[in-house]
DNA sequence: CCTTGACCTTCCAGTTAGTGGAAGGTCCAT
DNA sequence: ATGGACCTTCCACTAACTGGAAGGTCAAGG
């Protein structure tokens, strides 16, 4: 399979795949024309990363992963581990944001959003406390 | 104020300070030793950058915000706009890390996490769905 | 007067995870 | 043989800093 193959059955662009081998991801063969040559464990491979990358783990937590996947003496601990880790981070981000939902959402609501100046949101920013 | 004295009284450390001046959002005057000198006016700015950035407001949205601050003549809805641009981008963020989440943490829960090889985790990333 | 340490300066490189685009080679069908 | 759809590499760019090196400045203590 040609590169734009594996990037319609994996859903991952050819562009990233180029960048996932040159950062040593997959090692797809190479064909006399010099065309990568994916087989099904590229291909695999491509599909893994892809949900990998969709559940946000970063492309570091991709390669152990991955590895852990082929390697048969792996404990399933040490993937729960970094799955544990991410999940985690994903909270922190979840209640970081949250909290600037509430404060932004608060600033919006009590702007006019009119054609006067006058703005709650600009005077927070400035710290000119009401 | 030495760059020292505003990193520490508005937050935001020196490197950063520098940089903003890198990308025109602040311009500190200079000493005759070359050092930069900044006005009360720059530590202004600076803290307002520094909650803006607190709230999720990217540089670009940061530069509007700062220039509609300093325009007497500005509309509040051109502030709110922004802001609410970025509450929305802040919702589909938090939309997204949810679903990661919900996702993430049932295969977590259901990983024995011991030292045996079989993986949830690891089978959902694979699609080997059970 | 000299030194020491804490400042300050600029500049270069690296981070994350790709994406866009240019220049050029290949393949297949008409 | 020519056109279009592929493919290749390489370089630059993104966001918002951060780290570090090399070197200048300033104030205090000996």
């Amino acid at each position: 399979m040609n590169i734009g193959d594996v990037a319609k059955a994996s859903g991952v662009p050819a562009k990233t795949i180029r960048y996932y081998e040159d950062i040593g991801l997959i090692r797809p063969q190479r064909g006399e024309n010099g065309y990568r040559a994916f087989r099904q464990s590229d291909l695999h491979k491509l599909a893994f990363l892809g949900r990998s990358r969709a559940l946000g783990f970063s492309i570091a937590d991709c390669r152990m992963l991955l590895e852990l996947y082929e390697d048969d003496g792996r404990s399933s601990s040490e993937v729960k581990h970094i799955a544990q880790q991410h999940l985690d981070e994903i909270d922190r981000k979840i209640a970081d944001l949250s909290e600037m939902r509430a404060t932004l959402g608060e600033l919006v609501k009590s702007c006019a959003g009119d054609n006067r100046p006058d703005c709650p949101i600009l005077s927070s920013l400035a710290q000119e406390r009401s």
